[in-house]
DNA sequence: CCCTGGTCCCAACTT
DNA sequence: GGGACCAGGG
């Protein structure tokens, strides 16, 4: 087989251990995604084994559509049948959708339906589980500075991937905060089972509890899938693993294929347990270890795994690659954030300009810790008239009007979805006011009803005064003519509120009190070329009547009639997505306003919810249920935006995971920043924290960058803060290390540093030549080396180097700023020691100064001990010495 | 009931 | 830099 020969004896081995339980030891770069999708070839092509009966399972959908496009590249055109291959979570999905009304137990009410979650249940995302555990504590009375929302829900999240109960919480809580939050568990859990809603790990522990008791549900799955393969397995929680092993069956077909060094999600339950124990469940394992790295240069290798070897919590290995030498790592210290930023844009300008020369195709990358440092860059970058991608952030279906509109959907989906209704109720704004609303969530508290169940109960029984009812009313039909349209049966629908009550047509029922007409103003038929086939590039489809004034426009229940059998010419035709999301825009006046608003924002709006449209439009095409479309939106994450073909990317280290560039800007080299600030006090976070550096560094391909502010402003302050560079920075061999010019004056300050900052690596006479390189500079005659350049900066803001300019330049802007003394100018006394200094404490030995808080005698300063982590000391007290 | 503007508090990573 | 919340006027 001719494939096989592109494999090294490793590989190769990974991919012919067909049988039997195997792991994948795969060290960066080395070949990891190659292996899978060979060995999935190598299955069917090789083994005949059919390829309906593999399933893979990778990280992000973005991979897995990846996966499956170089698999089908490999055999395509063997067989029409395909291997599944999908995220976990998409998967739990597609289980759910088919067999979840198998975990419904009997009502223990004779004639009621069984309990339990149906088939059209939710799925919940962060901002909707805040929603319910804010009402929760609302409820519960337990608003709390201590508490946040927030802070309940990381809480529950970790419980879940742990698979604790709330009573499991409770019972082992020591503190009343714990104990709290078990309550709230609880009554989470009871919200979303009345809402027939999940959250994203409910999706896995309720297909995990779907397989494991429902005997026919798990073997049908393990006659359907013969062969399993698990992706990026360090980043498995719990729940994952045990869906493996109820996926393995007796089989025990698995290949799990991982890098302890590059688990980087443990906060989200990742367990590396899962590596350890899969010898221990699979006792026949194989295991395989991919060490060559087939990526990066030998300098790039080698600094990556010095500064991972600094964890203690690892099995190690050794990765080797062949391409010798390389370029040094660039390291380059900026005055600030703005001018790390433009350094980053000039050195993958420069980057772009020569490869673009040279015929080759650009990749660079910045990499940041966290997505608030995107701004900078962003800016940078359109400063040098760079296009650049952004992946993360605020993604398209976080948008208010994006949410707005899907919340309709899902509401009419399955309108016992509480979260959306609310969210719905009232926008647009249709009378239906805050009394009304407390009033509704009351009924529901009381009777045990949902909220649209409440708001039913409120119509029937006329519990508010005439005008809220109106607009409740109002709000029920258009719910109810949505789920008609999906159904198919809107016309008939419609035909028959004008049969019962002729007097009082369908028309004046729904548009009464509330202001604005919710049925069309004119005949459809009016607008021609708009009719069952909606155009989702045309809005000027008027169904919606937002404008509708006197009595004399309301249309007569026979123009209603024609309206919707104009829509509909065929009865029983049931609405697919984007005539729905067309139906809901027109009928809720949405755009409507959007265009009287008038303003550039409402526009662009406007644009968003063409673009959700489309996006329906295409879920259609490809066949797919409103049902469908909905799981893509919840499911859609950060990491799928990456763009392969963009020629610059910028995104956080997490979602760097599994790609490579050849030039890769790894910038916020600081404490507090990287390694964040939330990770200082604990050793274990602190080693992921590492993991994750690893990660970053071993992106690169051919040159690695790195980069610190010397003062960064946090939070949108007056004054930037001097940073403290990262420990990383000093875990990179120096020898391996070449300075990118930067900021003299900061230097200095850091003296006493070890590591890179200490003993900064010697110029070679080559940078010394090249240093006359300017971002004016047209020399098209020198080989782009960013190890070798020392940048010289083309704006105002890059001409302020030392920590006098950067005053004035701060001064020059309007803003406060005071030069913090350098340590070279203090008193020769152990007092007054400044974040970045280096200190000596009788007990905890040498340490770094991270923070100082208050003045004189008083001041408390934080010191970052290597050994002891961080520790707030007053330094009247602590007998601290210069170090 | 709705909208506005001011103020306060917050600020990791993400399926 | 921004979201959430509140008071107060329309």
């Amino acid at each position: 087989m001719s494939f096989l020969d592109e494999l090294n004896p490793q590989q190769r081995e990974a991919v012919e251990t067909t049988d039997g339980p195997v792991l994948i030891l795969a060290g960066a770069g080395s070949g990891k995604t190659r292996v899978i999708t060979f060995r999935i070839a190598y299955l069917i092509e090789k083994m005949g084994v059919m390829p309906e009966s593999i399933l893979a399972v990778t990280f992000t959908n973005k991979a897995s559509s990846e996966m499956a496009e170089r698999v089908e590249k490999l055999v395509g055109g063997l067989s029409v049948a395909k291997p599944v291959i999908s995220t976990f979570h998409s998967f739990c999905v597609r289980v759910l959708r088919r067999d979840v009304e198998a975990l419904r137990i009997p009502s223990t009410v004779p004639g009621q339906p069984p309990i339990g979650l149906t088939k059209n249940f939710v799925i919940y995302d962060e901002s909707d589980q805040q929603q319910v555990v804010k009402g929760i504590m609302r409820r519960m009375g337990l608003e709390d500075k201590q508490l946040t929302p927030r802070n309940v829900l990381s809480r529950i999240s970790s419980a879940k991937n742990h698979m604790l109960e709330p009573q499991d919480i409770y019972l082992q809580s020591a503190d009343p905060k714990t104990e709290k939050i078990a309550h709230i568990f609880e009554e989470y859990r009871k919200e979303l089972r009345k809402a027939n809603a999940m959250d994203f790990d409910d999706l896995l522990l309720e297909a995990m509890r779907l397989l494991k008791s429902v005997a026919a549900v798990r073997e049908y799955y393990n006659r359907r899938f013969q062969y399993l393969l698990v992706d990026e397995y360090q980043d498995t929680n719990r729940p994952q693993y045990e869906l493996m092993r109820l996926l393995a069956g007796a089989g025990h077909n698995v290949c799990a294929v991982g890098d302890e060094d590059q688990s980087i999600y443990s906060w989200r339950g990742a367990d590396i347990r899962n590596i350890l124990e899969f010898e221990r469940d699979f006792p026949e394992a194989k295991i395989v270890r991919l060490e060559q790295n087939y990526r990066s240069t030998q300098n790039i290798l080698e600094a990556a795994s010095t500064v991972v070897a600094n964890n203690v919590r690892r099995k190690g290995k050794n990765l080797w690659t062949a391409r010798q030498g390389g370029a040094k790592i660039g390291y380059y210290e900026a005055p600030d954030g703005e001018n790390e930023a433009l350094f980053a844009a000039d050195t993958i300008n420069r980057y772009v300009r020569q490869a673009g020369e040279n015929g080759e195709t650009a990749r660079a990358a910045v990499l940041y810790r966290t997505n608030s440092q995107s701004r900078l860059f962003e800016e940078a970058m359109r400063r040098y008239q760079l296009k650049y991608h952004v992946v993360g952030g605020f993604s398209f279906y976080e948008r208010a009007e994006i949410k707005d509109l899907v919340s309709y959907l899902k509401a009419i989906q399955n309108p016992d979805d509480s979260v959306s209704l609310l969210r719905v109720i009232n926008t647009p704004v249709r009378g239906i006011g805050k009394t009304t609303i407390e009033m509704i969530e009351r009924l529901a508290l009381e009777t045990g009803l949902s909220m649209w169940g409440a708001v039913g109960e409120a119509i029937t029984r006329q519990l508010l005064p005439a005008r809220a009812l109106a607009a409740l009313k109002s709000f029920r039909e258009l719910i109810e003519d949505g789920r008609a349209m999906l159904a198919g049966t809107f016309v008939e629908r419609v035909v028959e509120a004008a049969g019962v009550a002729p007097g009082e047509g369908a028309a004046e029922q729904r548009s009464a009190g509330t202001g604005q007409s919710f049925v069309p103003t004119q005949p459809v038929s009016t607008q021609p070329g708009d009719e069952t086939d909606f155009d989702p590039g045309n809005f000027s489809f008027d169904f919606g009547a937002a404008d509708a004034t006197g009595e004399d426009d309301r249309p007569s229940t026979d123009e209603a009639v024609d309206a919707a059998v104009e829509v509909f010419r065929a009865p029983g035709a049931a609405a697919n997505t984007g005539e729905l999301l067309k139906f809901l825009i027109d009928r809720t006046g949405y755009i409507k306003l959007l265009e009287e608003e008038d303003t550039p924002e409402s526009y662009s709006r406007i644009e968003n919810l063409r673009e959700l449209v489309n996006a329906a439009m295409d879920s259609r095409d490809r066949g797919e249920t409103l049902d469908q479309f909905l799981d893509h939106a919840a499911l859609v994450s950060d990491a799928d935006q990456y763009d392969e073909h963009a020629q610059i990317t910028l995104m956080t280290l997490h979602a760097a995971k599994g790609l490579e560039f050849p030039l890769v800007v790894l910038a916020g080299m600081e404490e507090g920043l990287f390694p964040h600030s939330r990770t200082m006090l604990d050793p274990d976070a602190i080693e992921e924290e590492r993991r994750l550096c690893y990660v970053g560094m071993t992106r690169a391909m051919d040159t690695l960058v790195l980069s610190r502010a010397v003062y960064r402003r946090r939070y949108g302050t007056d004054m930037p803060e001097a940073s403290v560079p990262s420990r990383f920075l000093e875990e990179v061999p120096p020898r391996l290390v070449e300075e990118m010019g930067g900021s003299r004056a900061s230097r200095s300050r850091d003296r006493g540093a070890t590591g890179v900052l200490a003993r900064p690596a010697p110029r070679s006479s080559a940078s010394a030549e090249t240093t006359h390189y300017s971002y004016e500079d047209e020399d098209q005659s020198a080989t782009w080396n960013p190890a070798r350049v020392k940048p010289k900066m083309a704006t105002p803001l890059a001409n302020y180097n030392s920590i006098d300019n950067i005053a004035e330049f701060f001064a020059s802007r309007g803003k406060k700023f005071n030069a913090p003394k350098m340590p070279s100018e203090e008193p020769k006394s152990r007092r007054g020691f400044r974040p970045g200094q280096k200190v000596k404490h009788p007990k905890y030995g040498e340490g770094t100064v991270y923070q100082r808080e208050g003045d004189g005698e008083d001041a408390k300063i934080t010191v970052q001990f290597p050994r002891f982590g961080l520790k707030k000391l007053v330094e009247r007290y602590a007998q601290l010495e210069k170090a």
